[in-house]
DNA sequence: TTGCTCCTCACGTCACGTGAGGTGGC
DNA sequence: TTGCTCCTCACGTCACGTGAGGTGGC
């Protein structure tokens, strides 16, 4: 297996995940996802890691609408809790692991309550809309009745 | 009963409902909420079906996140809905009645189905979380116990 | 008369879309 | 060698944010 093990091109990757290539090129400018690897010509060249975090990104960007700034953020807690392994290995307080857990889980449980909230909002919505309907079949049938009448 | 009815600033109408008056004149702009009247001086004066209105501008957006011009085109064919009302004293064909509440209808269905798949990717992102969850406290846990070892 | 809210430009911003003009890999 | 995909500017767009500078109603 080599270092750089990035076989996938912009094009692939942003038709994989239903965005432009534009959009994968400005999360890099805004440092959201830089691929792995460059092909000689200076070509993009994304890693499964790459793909699953795009992934993510859009995820947040699409479930939960957040913006990119905030997506940043929880991605950055994220990346610690990942880098924790290493550090692990080479020995860091015990102190400092605590944080950056209670840090993750707390945007963890952040984002299920949020998400709950919004899953009430769209129940209610879906109430709504089922009102909706049955006033239509009402005026529906109205009309078919003043039909039967008039025409 | 006056004819223009409509008591509330755009100040309140906003704060009210949670966004500025920039998105209220910007909305004025597109066409998508005239207010009702103008007080003298030019200000805009808001009725309750206004806010009716804005509420339901503002549920399509942040529930659904569609576009100013998608829910132009919702909220237009509610109207047209809702006009019938008048038409059908004037007598209007019966032709004409049954399309429009055929479009209300395929637009509410339409709708539904789209809050349906919003909520099971919902449910599908808040099981990622709490398998995201259990596997923090299993960490957490590790790392209690590597302490009690080494600590 | 004094604040507070309103008004209209008009430029700024975020998250990209969309060419222009050119280079590189199968 | 020919397409196709990639590259970097750079201006455009949507949905507002944010002052500037001024007028109007309690």
């Amino acid at each position: 297996m080599a270092r750089t093990d990035a076989p996938y091109r912009i094009g692939e990757v942003a038709e994989r995940a239903g965005v432009s290539t534009r959009t994968l090129r400005y999360y890099q400018e805004l440092g959201l996802l830089d691929p792995a690897g460059t092909s000689s010509g200076g070509n993009r060249r994304y890693s499964d890691d790459d793909v699953a975090r795009l992934e993510r990104i859009l995820e947040l960007r699409n479930v939960m609408g957040f913006d990119l700034e905030r997506i940043h953020d929880i991605l950055h807690a994220e990346d610690r809790l990942a880098a924790m392994g290493e550090e692990v290995r080479r020995g860091i307080s015990r102190k400092r692991h605590q944080e950056i857990i209670a840090e993750a889980v707390a945007i963890n449980r952040r984002l299920r309550e949020q998400v709950a909230a919004k899953m009430a909002v769209l129940r209610d919505f879906d109430e709504q809309l089922a009102a909706k309907h049955a006033r239509y079949e009402e005026i529906a049938e109205q009309i078919g009745a003043d039909a039967a009448v008039t025409g």
